[in-house]
DNA sequence: ACACTCATCTTGTCAGTGACTAGATTCCTC
DNA sequence: GAGGAATCTAGTCACTGACAAGATGAGTGT
């Protein structure tokens, strides 16, 4: 239950925890993926690790800095997810499996009520994911005449969309267990070409 | 403040608010869209509206009941925008318009971990959302040979993810005051045709 | 006018929660 | 091994959701 830090004290329940910030943000992902960050409950988490009710307080100061740090950690997760993807599909395929993989973040990120939008760290990490996203649409700038920011907003669009029907349960019946990757994959050729552009710039070049 | 609901008792506080239900739900949908359904307090709403602390809960029952009554509104006042749109691609608009225009409804809509899944009101109204989101596809349903259940959940998800980023704060830079109906219409023509066909079908078909 | 019933609202209460404070224990570094 | 910083405990306060019991008023039939 409690790790213990030190060989030595074997038995005895350690004072010190050993690593309540990752038991505490474990079992905060878990929760959430469940119930929702309303179900979250900074004294449960107290006790699933073991610790005194106030002890998650010296590691997240409140409430909001738990959700806070998740954020942070749900965008870094994505950048690092996002990043070398080949090209515009492969990269709303990973997106999605972002989603699929670590719903309890993908949900708090998207929450901007939840977190303390001035925190340095999550700015930081806000701005590395989206880069990526921006990286992914500046490769299509060399099409037709359409717009790189409208398209940009549509296959964020496209993606962020399926990715929250998926988290809540509005596409259960027609995945019927499949693997949303796949799906995501085959609805995105669609929409955007094998090569990472969208049709639309194709037939208007014609 | 509380609507006398006998003339004849003016001045005196009617023990009946008159319209409670009303002022609960009026007031819910105002926390709700500027501070999230986490920030909902039944014992706020029952001050705003100048009633005891428990008064709410003989409308709602409680909690998830007022969520759950909410969300039933939500899919109510989506079935009925959506319905007679001439196309697929304007359906797209209502929706994103609905969004922008009930975003508190919206929010607790796509939160199922908020409702009673087994509301009987909640499920008709749903139902009947459920059926103007398909009638928009199965008009397309005569295209070439892409499966219409993909067609849809791509179209779906164009429309959702736009509207969620919208609510989410994410399009606030790109939009600049700009009417997000507008750009919607815009984004979806790279994607659907003007008749509201996929673009892919087109070239699929060439 | 009267009794009956039901919906609505009030008052009182309970356990659970987030936030804060002061103090105890342990770790780390010099 | 001493001092300081990090981590955790214990106690408290205001607030919340849920529940129960009772008061008030509206509507209805006679």
């Amino acid at each position: 239950m409690t790790t213990e830090h030190s060989p030595g004290t074997a038995g005895r329940r350690a004072y010190h925890h050993g690593d309540l910030r990752q038991a505490v943000l474990a079992a905060a992902l878990d929760v959430i993926a469940s119930d929702g960050p309303g179900a979250l409950s900074l004294r449960d988490l107290a006790r699933r690790a073991g610790v005194s009710h106030a002890a998650p307080a010296h590691h997240f100061k409140d409430r909001t800095g738990l959700l806070t740090a998740i954020a942070a950690e749900g965008y870094d997760l994505l950048a690092r997810a996002l990043a070398d993807a080949p090209d515009l599909r492969e990269r709303g395929v990973r997106y999605v499996r972002f989603a699929a993989a670590h719903p309890a973040h993908f949900r708090v990120m998207f929450e901007p009520a939840l977190h303390r939008a001035d925190d340095p760290g999550l700015l930081a990490a806000k701005e590395r994911a989206s880069a990526e996203l921006r990286a992914g649409v500046t490769d299509l700038a060399d099409g037709a005449g359409t717009d790189p920011r409208t398209t940009g907003i549509a296959a964020w669009s496209l993606a962020h969309g399926f990715a929250t029907l998926l988290l809540t349960h509005n596409l259960d019946e027609p995945l019927a267990g499949r693997d949303p990757g796949e799906l995501f994959h085959a609805l995105a050729g669609l929409t955007f070409g094998r090569d990472g552009t969208f049709n639309g710039q194709h037939r208007n070049g014609i």
